[in-house]
DNA sequence: CAATCATATAACCTTTTGGTTATATATAGA
DNA sequence: TCTATATATAACCAAAAGGTTATATGATTG
């Protein structure tokens, strides 16, 4: 099963998935919206595919990354999951902090 | 700004944090549930700590640990809300998950 | 106060993580 | 086909993470 925690830990990696947010972008453009070096931005792609965060294609020289929202979302409801267990009868607001977020208020 | 990703990216650390759920627990409670040393133990309880996930309590010869909610969920509506974020308007049913965990099911 | 029990700390080790540079491979185009 | 460009890989490095054992400290109790 693959670790969530380990994939997001890392604010390059977060940074990254953000980029992803706004469209699919190569490795390339990826590269270059970082002061690292090629090698090193690879490697957390690698990571991010691993543990399924984000989808590869090919498309001629060039290789497409995009997020795997299935597995974001699942990802998202794992941790819901967890942190309700964790408190219990003591989460308040959780169904309120989700709605404000979706609906932004009451 | 603490790292909560940090704090929970460990699986042991969240293997104590749901100890924690079921009341308060000493030290050596918590390094007897585990098949780790008691520093092991201790070094994870120091980050658990830093990162203000739960609270230390001293009780003559023992420390108490207790789960910091407030933090905790704090936590996790940043992890979580960093994935809403990321899933923007995919993000379809989340609402309705939520309402489903805590009424059931429609 | 001596012994015991819970916790703290020091010193050390191995593996993982996040980075580097140098170089190989593969595709596209002139 | 030769060249330029995009990506992959190898070899290496330093620091952090997660663990160990040995030992010190501090509180409780016989």
């Amino acid at each position: 099963m693959p670790d969530v925690y380990r994939a997001l830990g890392d604010p390059t990696r977060r940074r990254i998935l953000s980029m992803l947010k706004d469209g699919n972008k190569s490795q390339k453009e990826i590269v270059e919206a970082f002061e690292i070096s090629q090698p090193a931005i690879k490697k957390h792609l690698t990571i991010l595919l691993e543990e399924e965060i984000i989808s590869e294609s090919v498309q001629g020289k060039y290789r497409l990354y995009s997020l795997n929202s299935t597995r974001l979302q699942l990802a998202y409801n794992e941790m819901l999951h967890y942190i309700e267990d964790l408190l219990d009868r003591q989460l308040v607001s959780l169904k309120n902090y989700v709605e404000k977020g979706e609906e932004r208020d009451d």
